[in-house]
DNA sequence: TTGAAAGCGCTAACAC
DNA sequence: GTGTTAGCGCTTTCAA
């Protein structure tokens, strides 16, 4: 075993640290007055003005951030508004990427506070946040599902001096300091690729909206869109597509009429996380559809690993709410930009994959 | 526009900060005191310590890691020694992931500095890894690309009380605080699955390992092993694969030929980043041989879109190295603990999401 | 065994 | 315009 000598000395350019102190010493000027310079605040006189910049140019000065932050020793609070999962389990990830960040951002002082909405009832979208407001926390991550009173609601956080960042779906809004989610229409011609690359013979293809009503219409429009132009583009094969819009409770036997009138159809695109429920109906079928679906919910990935469904695209909502956190956290602390959109990938998951991303 | 006033107290139970000094004054002692019970450093009275420890039952203390983190105000030095991309252009994003988390640290007294070995020579990184070791700063990450080297050398930064990191690939030592990867059997058994539900009639598969001396042997052993046990699962078809080991230099003559003599191959797994080698092979041959193969580097990601590759599995090199660094900062920094093994998501790359990942 | 006090680097209030 | 100083919350040293 060989073992080396420390070298006794390691103060190189490089990892020297300057402080405030240090700069006034040499410039030869106060603390004071260097933090005037480095922040442009208050008065200062040419000459020290130079004497201080003289030194800043000559060495590479990084202010302590720990240092800043403690000195601004406050509690922030956020407060996340988002929808019940108890009314539909895809959103039970996003209270978990909550959970993740509230417990790491914990002993820095950052608060942060679940609440729910009924994603069936406008009015409680509402109350919640009116009650939100009313407690005035630093800052609101928002579910933004309900286009027209989102607009409304992150206005008035916006003129009660509220920070608002918004995960899920993009609205029409200009207040928002920022948006993390997928890119739909692009998730839309992801899926497509994936259903031409496993689909051969017979080239009909079926697009299953589930339950749009509830749902937000825009967003599974777009993932139609996005699939259509992808086969759109594509010169030479013609594949006849059709959309498909039903109640989750009248899926299985919508399904099953259509199959049962229209024989050759070979694959089956469902812009939701319902996926599994095609799949079941399918499985009474005994056909040989192919499934390209969303979400990897327990009952998808179920489908996933039997091969029943052949792909799910993750839209990654534990991500989201969990880098939505992580910014806003960010920003307070350490005083660091937030993008004003943050588009996550596409991620393909097959029967193969899936357990890496759980 | 509704305006709400501010309740005049936002003073919940929640969102109470306490510090030592708090805790000092309800349980009638000092600071110190505090301090030795709750880091258990230094003697403590019977009395003294039933005290502290009845406020701390009552409370929920959070301990400022700002403030902790400023006391010890240091420079940290991580030295990152990566394979020299201008040999193999797969390790630039390696180099990026370092950069990136070196911005992000800098102003918090984190150095880092980058360092390069050439793959192709053993003593390269020896030296390298001496010469790091003499500097002796407080952690090294290390992509170990010699199994043997490797494990030597970890042995004596350890000795040395440096912390080591690794990344890319897994080695027998039991030194390093952390492996930073992807499941390499697994990743070839995503490629399995992949091949299968593009493949539909000759079911002949080609393994191909590229330049083995050079790289990782072990590495792509275990993507093969990966890639056929998935087959070998399949109870209801008949798959023939073969493996197939050459030279960058030969590959097009080795491939023109094998594809000669064996008309009925459908698919081919490449088991590293040149990929692209093969996919420029076979455009010669105007053959329809699907492909899967590894990373998403120029080369391969102009054939992906082409549709000349059909997926590409993404080891996320510059999460694999930012991740490391991470880790290691936030250790020094705020005490976090660091996981002694991340392996990645295994991401599937096709022409449609290949943009959201860069 | 304990309390008092200094100090990490930065900010902000205050006095001159 | 500028320097001085107190203080953020924690750790550590020193004196009692």
């Amino acid at each position: 075993m060989i073992v080396f000598y420390q070298s006794s000395n390691n103060n190189d350019m490089e990892s020297q640290k300057y402080t405030i102190k240090d700069i006034a010493n040499l410039a030869g000027v106060s603390k004071g007055t260097v933090d005037r310079v480095l922040h442009k605040r208050g008065k200062v006189s040419q000459k020290s003005l130079a004497a201080v910049n003289k030194v800043l140019d000559a060495i590479d000065f990084q202010p302590n951030i720990l240092a800043r932050s403690l000195k601004n020793s406050k509690v922030y609070r956020i407060c996340a508004l988002l929808p019940n999962p108890e009314k539909d389990i895809y959103w039970q990830s996003c209270v978990e990427g909550v959970n993740q960040a509230a417990s790491e951002f914990k002993s820095f002082g950052i608060h942060i506070e679940i609440r729910y909405f009924n994603i069936e009832s406008i009015d409680s979208f509402e109350k919640e946040n009116m009650s939100i407001l009313n407690q005035s926390p630093d800052a609101v991550l928002l579910a933004p599902l309900f286009q027209m009173q989102s607009i409304q609601i992150i206005e008035m956080y916006h003129a009660n001096n509220i920070i608002v960042s918004i995960f899920n779906n993009q609205i029409d809004s200009k207040f928002e300091i920022n948006y993390v989610g997928q890119a739909l229409y692009k998730s839309g011609r992801v899926a497509a690729r994936l259903m031409e690359s496993i689909i051969h013979e017979k080239k009909k293809l079926v697009i299953i909206h589930i339950d749009e009503a509830l749902n937000n219409a825009n967003h599974m429009k777009n993932k139609e869109k996005g699939f259509r132009s992808y086969f759109d583009e594509l010169t030479q094969d013609a594949y006849r597509i059709t959309t498909l819009n039903v109640k989750n409770s009248e899926l299985e036997d919508a399904l099953a009429k259509y199959l049962n009138d229209d024989t050759d159809v070979s694959g089956i695109f469902v812009s939701t996380s319902k996926t599994y429920l095609v799949a079941n109906a399918l499985q009474k079928t005994n056909s040989n559809v192919k499934i390209v679906g969303y979400d990897l919910i327990e009952e998808n990935v179920k489908h996933l690993k039997n091969k029943s469904i052949d792909y799910l695209i993750h839209q990654n909502p534990k991500q989201q709410t969990y880098l939505s956190i992580v910014y806003l956290a960010e920003n307070f602390l350490f005083d660091k930009n937030i993008p004003r959109q943050k588009l996550l990938p596409i991620d393909i998951i097959n029967s193969e994959n899936v357990d890496s991303y759980v």
